[in-house]
DNA sequence: CTGTTAGCGCATTCAC
DNA sequence: GTGAATGCGCTAACAG
């Protein structure tokens, strides 16, 4: 039963007006000591909190929000983001926000460069940023804390940077779950592999390694007789892809499980299919179209789900929250659940509903 | 970019005053036809939305929503559909909404038909329910039409009944992904059972039907040389309860799998534990407080999770839309995704984050 | 430094 | 059947 009381009421509680109120609600300065403190002990003792329709009502700004995240290419794993971002940005139609991605090409660093270098030239209100370049996120975050311009990672997080708020998984369980699930998935195998794309620059490298080393950590726990074979593969050049998994495949005989530790799983899956290689398990990330597809057919067993479009949806949602009520409080790192996807619940699997 | 334009313009351009769109709007009579089709034309060809901050703070009514579900016992399933209620109605504080729980026995009929005839009697704005016994729901439901007063369904749905809203699983599925799970989590298994619950009067019969339906589905589908046992245990009385599944196991020595249908797995893993029975694996429903120990410890291979949470969560928010904003449009059966716990990923799941 | 005041867009009387 | 007028709680500009 809070939320009764309203600004006025508070602002006669401590014998001031309702100007100074919002003044010190919204940081606003202007404020004598005294009038500060009887109002925040007022404030503390009905646990005010103000009504977020009336407030965004009257703070009838726009608010501008740039998004740099790798291309989003439709059906996959940026796109999911994006739809995230989207769906957010529909949500709050009532505050008028305007959002401009700034895409970069997630293989060239010079494409990022150049994408990040506009976001700072134009000074939005606040920044969304799917980190991919770890020097280069350096660079454009020490510069937005300069301008002292909110963001919010995505995806994940580079050491050492203090975004307003951050929403990733942890890699290194989504490297155990993934371990896990392909033991389970290949009953009586004795050799795994890890196969991890070629070639594509800094793609979410220190996401690669936590998962890998979380791979490794649980065979190494659990079963250290098993033996993990590690081999890189195309994922840009169809033929070369083809060619680097069959000639693995030949080489290694016995490998009966294959986590893929990126969303490619599905090259690996179609080219095992179109070879009638079907006693190999498959075990990859990221609910993409394709992976879908191969889910329900049955030539993937299980993928990683990392929730991209609630990391989307809360990272638009929690900038709006820190730009229109300074909400600081909360939560800072967000470590989303990490969702199991086998074709049994593939069907009704969505990240959000109403 | 939608929702720049405002009651007022599209009165100007139909030719009316806002009170008039206000008025057909909200379905609220006293117009006429010319105006009607004037405003109407208007309304599609600018695709109008209102503003959900504006209109919440005109509406200024305060709104009474009933919870009809069975007695939330902390750290159970019931107490998790109650978080998520409570947490969308703290969502929503701006908004004057006042819960009353009309809790009842889910073991007894009595308290059902007692706590059903309250919720009439004092005629609430809408009413959220977690149906238990078919028949009474039923008569519920139809004085709740009778008096146009909405409901949305939890838990579960009763078939030929209209509720306004619903948020439930696929039981079918389910049955289906725990027999998958079952069938990873016990290599080499040849003998699985189900033990469902004795003496738990009509509880979620429904569900424990279709859930069972869906796990022969798979066994027979994909393995009908397997053998399924079946056999009851009591769920209230704990020496009973061991007594129920010691006698079983010595019985059936093969049985290397078990399946819980409903959020008892624990007594069943405790049992099991206790007697140093650790070569049975085990999955069950519902991620209760005792089952997410029992997962940590990994005497529960896995669980089955329907987020309840979000359940109620929706059902609080979705009859808001309805009763605030008539909106109607939308799904009505909601048809939630099925999660997979299992040690890995226990840590990090959660159901909602900011 | 502080109090007063004019809206924000919408819902709802209340005269016409 | 209709339009003008009032107020919801809050923000921000303005006058002191």
């Amino acid at each position: 039963m809070a939320k009764q009381v309203k600004i006025k009421d508070i602002a006669r509680m401590a014998g001031v007006s309702a100007g100074t109120v919002d003044r010190i609600l919204h940081n606003r300065g202007n404020v004598s000591r005294t009038s500060r403190e009887a109002v925040e002990r007022v404030l503390s003792e009905t646990g005010y909190r103000y009504n977020i329709h009336t407030s965004a009502v009257s703070l009838r700004k726009e608010y501008r929000i740039v998004i740099a995240i790798p291309t989003a290419i439709k059906g996959e794993y940026w796109d999911s983001i994006r739809t995230g971002i989207e769906h957010a940005i529909d949500e709050y139609s009532d505050i008028s926000i305007v959002r401009e991605y700034a895409y970069y090409n997630q293989f060239d660093i010079y494409s990022c460069r150049a994408s990040f270098k506009s976001i700072t030239e134009s000074s939005p209100n606040a920044v969304i940023i799917g980190p991919t370049f770890a020097s280069e996120t350096r660079e454009l975050c020490s510069e937005l804390d300069r301008m002292k311009i909110p963001y919010a990672f995505v995806d994940s997080v580079i050491d050492g940077l203090n975004p307003t708020l951050s929403f990733s998984c942890d890699q290194r369980t989504c490297g155990l779950t993934v371990a896990r699930l392909l033991h389970l998935m290949t009953p009586g195998g004795q050799d795994f592999a890890i196969l991890s794309s070629r070639r594509t620059g800094n793609e979410r490298s220190n996401n690669s390694l936590a998962r890998k080393a979380g791979f490794m950590e649980y065979f190494g726990r659990n079963c250290p007789e098993k033996n993990i074979r590690e081999v890189k593969f195309s994922v840009l050049d169809p033929q070369e892809s083809e060619r680097d998994v069959l000639k693995f495949i030949e080489e290694n005989p016995d490998v009966r499980g294959i986590a893929v530790l990126n969303s490619r799983g599905f090259i690996v899956a179609d080219i095992l299919e179109k070879r009638g290689i079907g006693n190999v398990s498959l075990v990859c990330f990221d609910l993409t179209d394709n992976n879908r597809r191969c889910i329900s057919k049955g030539t993937i067993s299980a993928v990683i789900c990392q929730r991209p479009e609630l990391q989307g949806f809360y990272a638009v949602s929690g900038l709006i929250r820190n730009l229109l009520y300074n909400q600081e409080d909360g939560q800072k790192e967000h470590l989303m659940p990490i969702d199991i996807i086998i074709a049994e619940n593939l069907p009704y699997y969505k990240e959000y509903l109403p």
